[in-house]
RNA sequence: GCCGAAGUGGCGGAACUGGCAGACGCGCCGGAUUCAAAAUCCGGUGGGCGCGAGUCUGUGUGGGUUCGAAUCCCACCUUCGGCACCA
């Protein structure tokens, strides 16, 4: 008799294999192999120290993923790395006083890869990356350069966002609602130079490409079409007589140019100061230009405030109907989107209509809905602003919107008068930060040069350890004296570096093609090994990335292939966007103390649980409440398998081993009592393996030909219950396979695993006569099917069964067809689309014999009661439905 | 304002292309085991009516298509997300 423990001892046992998979190297990537490539990703953490339960539910499904290929047969790639560089770091430093940033941050790591090994996550240790070494951002640094030299790199000064409590320019990504995106402070605007990256470059292709993305989900691909507004229109230059000056327009409707009854400029357009000396109302205007900016830039930029502007008295002309028009500035037209003026329609513009009603300016119909004369825009007192047919347009009167916009757009090309644009909101991207912890940007300023690229073989720009933080909007850098002065490269007189260092984004837009080639020394990755692994497969994580780290990510992934370092186009083949983990149904956080540790949870139930509940609790795609009762619930589950596996260990073992030669120490083994130690363990498992192979007893997985090993069980020699469960078994293959490969219905695949445990119990409560052959197998597919899940416990007990190590490296079951056939088939039977009866056929009844078979029922005929059966429809296997 | 997603028991959630609504889990109720409890095992559990076999009703609301709708169509309500004087 063997004295299993009732329950999982996960507190031992998991630390155990988590240690013997570490030793044995199990999750390591190939580099070249016959097997077929996957590239499973999670999104990197920022190492804070601690890991939450967001990490917990991404890294879980990635590992799930990861686990699930390889035993499917690939060589998967699942590594993991640090986003280390940023603000956290320094701000520790700042409150905590002598903490190094960089000792903070590597400290934080060590602690966040301890925990993320006491979850069993299956990482490739030896690719991971970290931002803020050396060896990573020498080649951030390097692609720097290469923008740089491929003018996709610039200097300029511009209006930008400056957030007063991180100490730093932002992104526009990085504003939300004027705030800032880590802090929530309020952005201010400053005029700075700074280095911006031109994403806008890849505008279109970044859109266009969106088509290659089918496995993302529909919603981001929304949010980036959002952000990066691509507007198809025309330029239109006006006229200025009175000073020879040209005002360019952008508009999408060209068609409307006819009612163009004013044009505005906004009050920081070029053409203002000009237009002021001009006017005989300087004072006035000038009174006006200080009122509108002093508004706040939130004020400012909303639909709902009050649009306000002056006419200017200059005039302009409208290049095709010669008209002269009054020019306005107001603060609704805004010097950042398009060319900062605009062609104002009032007829076809609400807020033009709006500002003309005020001003008292002239509204002129120029379109009318089709076969609608007699809309009237004045009487209805509102622009309209549908496509429709021209009218007061001159020789474009009576075209439809479509054919006057081709028509008007080739008349101005053609008269030189302006041209097809598209216009984008996208910006490109400011990536220059006055911060110390980050990539130093590599160029060098020098009086006689300029700015001149740091050569490539002097890569690193290392960061100075030295350095005082106590900064006041200037990059920290600025003060180490050794690393400002340097010479330059070019011509070898005195120069200063740049002490701006890069957004964190940038270092994370790349790290996927680094893990393809961690260690390369000489390049940022090779081509050969980036094409070997790119695109990545499967890539995880929040949405809240959605615009800014993947928007991001996909720009990189085009300039690495524009520079010939992977023919990837897209770097996430399927993006699958985890929601948040909530508590109380809010979002986790300190401040409403609402919290839940991942480390106390994986303490009290172990990681097998944890990792359960989580995938279980909902679909990975939606947000999950945290709740400790039903974490206890997939205790309960993990522990239900164990004991149902325990208790029949023997039986099951005995039929393993019968009909070959019982080894002393195999019989031996059997009749152990409960293993203890890890040390005994070890022995055991070498011993047993050995015994298994000169025995010759294979155990599925084992098998020469790479095969699942068939047990000798044919459906039909089983008893009724016995075919119940293996046909359940076979279901349950079928099911997880499916959830897992077309859906990452983790929550879904666990509760059929849950079924087949509860068919296995209910089996054995009811059968007389345990089949334990077949009780073998089930359990050797359960545990195989569990095993991505819950991978400790299923080592556990798969080695206890006598098993080879290990678990992760066996095939995946298959299922088998005629498992899956029934003989006899539940038949749903209605009368006028109300289920009002069963029936049971067999399996390879005919339409007509379902329809008769149902029309003997007695019940039915007391619900037909007589009357005419109109019409019968029959589903084959579902249902059989009669109209009377 | 524009665009998008989602509304199913007390709760988390199932239901694949229209075919038994509520799988699985939590909670709750009852039973077994126990001196007792915990743990475990077995059974029940949308709502109404009925002692009962039953029966009516039910997937945000209102309509429609269909033999049949949680699923498809139209309108509306609510919640969440993105964009927003973007010309």
């Amino acid at each position: 008799m063997i004295a299993v423990a009732e329950e999982f001892n996960f507190a031992e046992r998991e630390k155990y294999w988590q240690q013997r998979w570490q030793q044995v190297g199990l999750d390591r990537a190939e580099d070249e192999s016959e097997k077929e490539n996957y590239y499973a990703l999670e999104m990197f953490p920022y190492p804070s120290g601690r890991l939450h339960m967001g990490h917990v539910r991404v890294y879980s499904i990635g590992d799930v993923m990861a686990r699930y290929k390889r035993m499917q047969g690939y060589n998967v790639l699942h590594p993991m790395g640090w986003d280390a560089f940023g603000l956290p770091a320094e701000n520790a430093a700042r409150e905590h006083g002598n903490i190094h940033p960089k000792k903070w941050t590597w400290d934080n790591i060590k602690a966040m890869k301890k925990q993320m090994r006491s979850l069993g996550l299956s990482y490739d240790w030896e690719r991971e990356v970290t931002t803020a070494s050396p060896d990573y951002y020498n080649w951030t640094q390097w692609f720097f350069l290469q923008m740089l030299k491929n003018d996709l790199a610039y200097r300029k000064e511009a209006d930008v966002n400056w957030c007063p409590s991180c100490d730093t320019v932002l992104a526009n990504e990085q504003v939300v609602d004027g705030a800032c995106e880590r802090c929530d402070s309020e952005v201010e605007k400053r005029q700075l130079e700074q280095w911006f990256l031109k994403i806008t470059d890849y505008a279109d292709q970044l859109l266009d490409d969106h088509k290659l993305l089918d496995k993302w989900p529909e919603r981001v691909k929304m949010m980036q079409k959002n952000w990066i507004g691509r507007s198809e229109g025309t330029m239109i230059r006006f006229p200025v007589p009175a000073t020879g000056d040209e005002i360019e327009v952008f508009t999408t409707r060209p068609d409307t140019v006819f009612g163009a009854t004013y044009m505005v400029l906004a009050p920081e357009h070029p053409l203002v100061e000009e237009f002021m000396e001009l006017s005989r109302r300087e004072e006035e205007l000038q009174d006006f230009i200080e009122q509108v900016s002093q508004q706040e830039e939130q004020e400012r930029t909303s639909p709902e405030s009050e649009k306000i502007g002056i006419d200017t008295g200059v005039k302009a002309l409208n290049p095709l109907s010669g008209e002269e028009i009054p020019i306005f500035i107001a603060n609704y037209v805004l010097m950042g989107y398009g060319t900062g003026a605009i062609m104002a329609v009032p007829a076809h513009d609400q807020r033009d209509y709006d500002f003309a009603v005020k001003y008292d300016i002239q509204v002129r119909q120029v379109i009318e809905p089709e076969g609608d004369e007699d809309w009237d825009v004045k009487a209805r007192d509102e622009a309209y602003e549908e496509y429709g047919v021209l009218i007061n347009s001159d020789k474009y009167s009576g075209m439809d919107s479509a054919a006057a916009f081709d028509k008007i757009a080739r008349d101005l090309e053609e008269g030189g008068l302006g041209q097809r644009e598209t216009n984008f909101r996208l910006r490109d991207w400011l990536i220059s930060r006055q911060r110390y912890w980050g990539a130093p940007i590599p160029v060098v300023y020098c009086e006689d040069c300029g700015i001149v690229p740091v050569p490539e073989e002097e890569l690193p720009v290392e960061l100075p350890e030295k350095v005082d933080l106590t900064h006041g909007g200037e990059s920290p850098l600025k003060k180490v004296e050794d690393f400002v002065r340097t010479d330059c490269p070019e011509c070898g007189g005195q120069a200063r570096r740049e002490t701006d260092t890069m957004d964190t984004f940038v270092d994370s837009s790349w790290y996927f093609l680094r893990y393809t080639d961690a260690d390369n020394e000489e390049q940022a990755v090779t081509r050969e090994k980036a094409d070997s692994w790119m695109p990545v497969d499967i890539y995880i994580g929040g949405v809240e990335h959605a615009i800014l780290h993947l928007l991001y990510a996909r720009f990189f992934t085009k300039v690495a292939r524009d520079l010939g370092l992977t023919e990837a186009d897209e770097p996430f083949d399927h993006y699958l966007a985890q929601g948040m983990v909530l508590k109380d149904g809010a979002k986790m956080s300190k401040s409403k103390g609402n919290v839940v540790d991942p480390l106390n949870t994986l303490e009290k139930y172990g990681a097998d649980a944890t990792r359960l509940f989580i995938l279980f609790a909902a679909p990975p795609e939606k947000d999950l409440e945290w709740s400790d009762r039903g974490i206890e619930g997939l205790q309960r589950f993990v522990n239900r398998v164990w004991r149902v596996v325990a208790d029949n260990l023997e039986e099951v073992r005995e039929v393993l081993t019968a009909g070959a030669a019982q080894d002393e120490k195999q019989a031996d083994f059997a009749a152990e009592s409960e293993i203890e130690t890890e040390s005994e363990i070890e022995a055991e498992s070498q011993a047993e393996n050995e015994a298994a192979k000169e025995s010759g007893i294979e155990i599925e997985g084992e098998a020469d030909d790479g095969t699942n090993e068939k047990f000798e069980i044919e459906a039909e020699e089983l008893a009724s219950g016995g075919r119940e469960l293996y046909r359940k078994l076979h279901e349950t293959i079928q099911r997880v396979t499916v959830d897992l490969e077309e859906r990452q219905n983790f929550n879904t695949a666990i509760s059929a695993l849950m079924e087949l445990t509860n068919e296995i119990y209910q089996y054995l409560d009811e059968e007389d006569k345990v089949n334990y052959q077949l009780l073998a197998e089930v359990f050797h597919k359960e545990l195989l099917l569990l095993a991505p899940f819950a991978p400790h416990v299923t080592e556990e007990l798969w080695y206890r069964l006598g098993g080879e190590f290990s678990i992760h490296q066996q095939d995946w079951p298959d299922y088998e067809e005629e498992a899956l056939e029934k003989e006899e088939l539940e038949i749903v039977i209605q009368v006028n689309g109300k289920v009002r009866d069963r029936m049971m056929i067999s399996a390879e009844s005919s339409r007509e014999e379902m329809e008769d078979k149902a029309l003997q029922q007695d019940k039915i005929q007391e619900y037909i009661d007589g009357r005419e059966v109109k019409k019968v429809i029959v589903v084959p296997e579902k249902l059989v439905n009669l109209v009377v």
